[in-house]
DNA sequence: CTGAAAGCGCTTACAG
DNA sequence: CTGAAAGCGCTTACAG
């Protein structure tokens, strides 16, 4: 068995309420007793058993992490966000429950009512996400990366996806294209409710007007060969265009192959601008001028709030919609035409 | 505050340990009692506390999963293990602390000796791994995803890569292929203790020989630039071989598209054998042939196995090392030649 | 078939 | 500066 406090505190000749106040700080301990403490803790190889802290202290330390690998999503995509979650929480001192269970409702109440976890981080929100109504029952803060329609009393987080199509779209017009084709998220992420795709294609749309530019919005897909295939019959529909606008994790993971294939050189014959993190255009070699997606920040920004609200949940500002303001990040795959 | 067992107990008009015991099945119970104490939980939205009950039974069910992101690993690989992992967990019963802390010894300490979880998987276990001499310390059953040379007293399961590399040199030499390239994981992958890359590459050179077919193995790289040219130089190198077999996550993922660039067409010009899961061939929608390294059965093992023993610490069988069948999926990336 | 009590290993008001 | 005791919310031997 391992030792607990009451060992400790007999090998150091004191109480166990002395030895848990000399853990904790909360008290004046003598420099004498203190040393002896960390004698007898070091010797015994102690550390408090966290069950028995939570249900004295009603705090767990450990945050619950909610994901689902969607069938037909680009997985890798979600890891970028998952990182940075568990390095934050950890830097404030939590650890990370990780919940895929499918049944999401039983997954939340048997983490949130029975008092695993002290606050909740929900991934890959979407605009009528169903997870939020059983997420309201909870006593447990709630932080949200994603944009939900009704987001009302959960602290969430997104990028700001039309600043980054503005982004996207100034970019080009300021290299002098006038005509321009956009690759969305695969129709289902529309259906799904995952809102960054008509808030990125929607902002694009008006830049686009504004400008005077040629958008042509075309839907991409999440898996080969109809992805290729997608921008490859945009490519044919519309040849004077001369940027390429990559809203789609798996087609712009692809998008070396796939303009390899038709002969395309990039900057030289289209100029292409993508919307990715660092990280992933560094897994995977992507040659091309970005809006970087920050998900770090993002998932720091997430935990954050969490995390306060835990020490202080009455102290807190009133929930918060925060839009992060997206990178850009200029790899050379774009040139002024015209 | 969240209703507990004596809210429960004085609803129903019994005593805690009733309802306790109705909870657990643990003794009979009238018809009668055990409905009331059904409603009276129903209606006070009653789940017990996790901690509470982790202290009264010494049992969390959580399983610790520890896993490391590597700078210079293709992550999207290691999402593979984690997935079957966490679903088998779930299966049982179990929870997931994810643990990411690159300060191992201390997350070590922390999730074991204090009692946060039943169990631990390790993931991506080098052959001299150091996570295995503080494993040892702890009184929780370990199970280790990777080979080690020295798993003494830990469960481990990991893929015959021995047998997988019999699996694509047969295959080739079937087809009547004399000369062959291999591209290995990159050189700190070996240096790491990453026991997958040499014992491949042991297995592949000796059978190669076997069915006296020259094999030049080369050395792959993690990221682009270095990982494309590193496959262009051997195949300049050696432009006789009439196969490729592909031991290296980043550099079958980008195959594709380096291929296309030198106008190589598959298995026309050269036939391809690559070392990858269903579902990473899938997300990346790779064309070619491999050889399965089916992570979710390896995953499903490890979590199994340590379940086992959280069930029946002495009963269980001893430790074992398990290693897994390769699949073979055939995708029609290689052809007969001479 | 059910109850009253002790115990799991901590923390913290209450005393001195 | 330190101790003795109660309590966190469960489970389970001990009794009847």
């Amino acid at each position: 068995m391992a030792a607990t406090i009451r060992d400790v505190a007999r090998v150091a000749g004191v109480t166990p309420s002395t030895v848990s106040y000399a853990l904790s700080g909360k008290r004046a301990i003598s420099e004498e007793t203190r040393e002896r403490i960390q004698r007898a803790i070091a010797e015994l190889d102690f550390t408090p058993n966290a069950g028995a802290r939570a249900l004295a202290l009603s705090q767990t330390n450990v945050l619950g992490l909610f994901l689902q690998f969607q069938e037909d999503e680009f997985a890798p995509a979600m890891l970028q966000y998952v990182l940075p979650v568990s390095t934050t929480a950890r830097n404030h001192g939590f650890d990370l429950l990780m919940v895929t269970d499918p049944d999401v409702d039983a997954a939340i109440r048997r983490t949130t009512s029975s008092a695993m976890v002290d606050g909740v981080v929900l991934l890959d929100v979407t605009y009528d996400d169903p997870r939020l109504e059983p997420l309201r029952q909870t006593r447990q803060p709630v932080a949200l990366i994603g944009y939900a329609k009704n987001a009302e009393g959960f602290d969430a987080v997104d990028l700001d996806f039309g600043e980054a199509a503005r982004n996207a779209l100034d970019h080009l017009a300021g290299l002098g294209h006038r005509e321009v084709v956009l690759v969305t998220p695969p129709r289902h992420v529309f259906e799904r409710g995952g809102s960054y795709a008509w808030r990125f294609s929607d902002a694009a749309a008006e830049r686009a007007a504004r400008h005077g530019m040629q958008l042509h919005i075309v839907e991409g897909e999440s898996r080969q060969p109809a992805l290729g295939q997608a921008v490859t019959a945009a490519l044919d529909r519309y040849p004077s265009a001369t940027g390429l606008v990559v809203h789609n994790d798996a087609t712009i993971a692809a998008l070396p192959s796939l303009l390899h294939d038709r002969g395309i050189s990039v900057p030289d014959d289209l100029s292409v601008v993508g919307m990715f993190s660092a990280e992933f255009g560094t897994a995977f070699s992507l040659p091309y001028t970005s809006v970087d997606t920050r998900p770090e920040l993002l998932g720091e920004w997430a935990v954050s709030r969490l995390v306060e609200r835990i020490a202080d949940p009455d102290g807190a500002e009133p929930p918060q919609v925060r839009l992060i303001e997206p990178g850009f990040v200029d790899r050379g795959s774009t040139r002024a035409v015209g």
